[in-house]
DNA sequence: GTCTATAATTCGATAGAC
DNA sequence: GTCTATCGAATTATAGAC
């Protein structure tokens, strides 16, 4: 037989596994193909070496969801009542309604998405040059509905407004272990509770 | 010559510097030797594996900064007039205060204890082991001075609390280089901040 | 496209002299 | 306490048959 090619899309299923659990260093490719029940050439051949299949896996989802982002940001805030509530919204509910979509797939795509953000290099490179331009976006929009900060605030805004999601994607499962074996969960309903706490923690100057 | 056993210090700056830059999976011990020049059985002697040297690391001033954070929330708790900004005061100035008094050395450390919470397996586990008791104590104080909540809600407190201070540790460096070649700031002023964005989205329900 | 076999390094850890 | 030398295992990546 010649070609029965969702070999690819297996091999990046098991890969965003160990990548979302153990990290790019702590990950080898043995343990992925051990673990895909794959050839280790099959790596090779469809994505070549380990740092372009990291790569392939933030391709996938990761990409299209800052695109998501930047397009949601840009239809809220062409709106003439657009509010930071809008603004919050586009940043948060495109990660949100992708991975509850994703059903069980989700709690590994959910934590590959958050541990990306907190990877030393060469990850750390990937990840900055996709998000350089949604964080211009996004602080733009600060500037308009958060008008007279220094731009330090602006920045350090983003920063905190983006730790809230890698704090929920990241930790979503330890912290439900410890209060509740219920596992399931609403995007609205997040997006709320982030929302809710960046509105009230950007809004002021001084405690 | 027998002992110049600052040698062992000397081993914990540099692996603690490595360990902050590329993280436990990405700093080989052969790295480490190298740059501090010194042999490896050096590591050997004084530490035994790779894992218990990262221990020693965390265990010059990770843990007892954490002893610092619970003394002082005892001390400003047990005040008759104490509120909600006391709490987060006694959680977000004794790391800031460290890093400061440290000055470049404080650069590093930073990074290194930002990283720590950020991290797999094995490093995970020796984190939350230290954090499980200071995560309790600062959920109960959650609960005298924001009752009414729901477990999970106090839970996420504590973790959005958590994940704002390593935002700061992690991304201290290449925020400011974004919009400032200024590199000097003040523990009260940066606690302030964290201070004001948390207890702001701490009090609301729902947006 | 898939596989076996292996090249070429690098890793963590240890043995043993001084 | 410090060093050299090295072991055995694991790593990424590639070559070449089918």
């Amino acid at each position: 037989m010649a070609t029965k090619s969702n070999t690819k899309a297996h091999i990046l299923d098991i890969a965003e596994k160990h990548f979302a659990r153990d990290g790019f260093a702590g990950t080898s490719l043995r343990a992925i193909i051990k673990d895909a029940r794959v050839n280790v050439a099959a790596i090779a051949y469809h994505f070549g070496t380990k740092e372009e299949l990291y790569r392939a896996v933030t391709m996938r989802f990761a990409a299209p969801l800052v695109q998501e982002q930047l397009q949601r940001l840009q239809a809220e805030t062409e709106r003439e009542d657009a509010n930071l509530i809008d603004v919050l919204r586009a940043f948060y509910e495109p990660p949100l309604e992708l991975i509850k979509k994703m059903g069980k797939k989700g709690d590994t795509l959910s934590l590959f998405l958050g541990r990306a953000h907190t990877e030393p290099e060469p990850v750390y490179s990937l990840v900055d040059s996709h998000y350089g331009l949604c964080r211009d976006h996004f602080i733009a929009a600060f500037r308009r509905f958060l008008p007279d900060l220094s731009e330090a605030d602006y920045q350090w805004r983003f920063e905190f407004m983006l730790s809230l999601i890698v704090c929920f994607l990241t930790r979503q499962k330890p912290v439900r272990a410890r209060y509740s074996k219920d596992i399931d969960w609403h995007p609205t309903e997040v997006a709320a509770t982030l929302i809710t706490f960046c509105a009230g923690g950007m809004g002021k100057e001084h405690y």
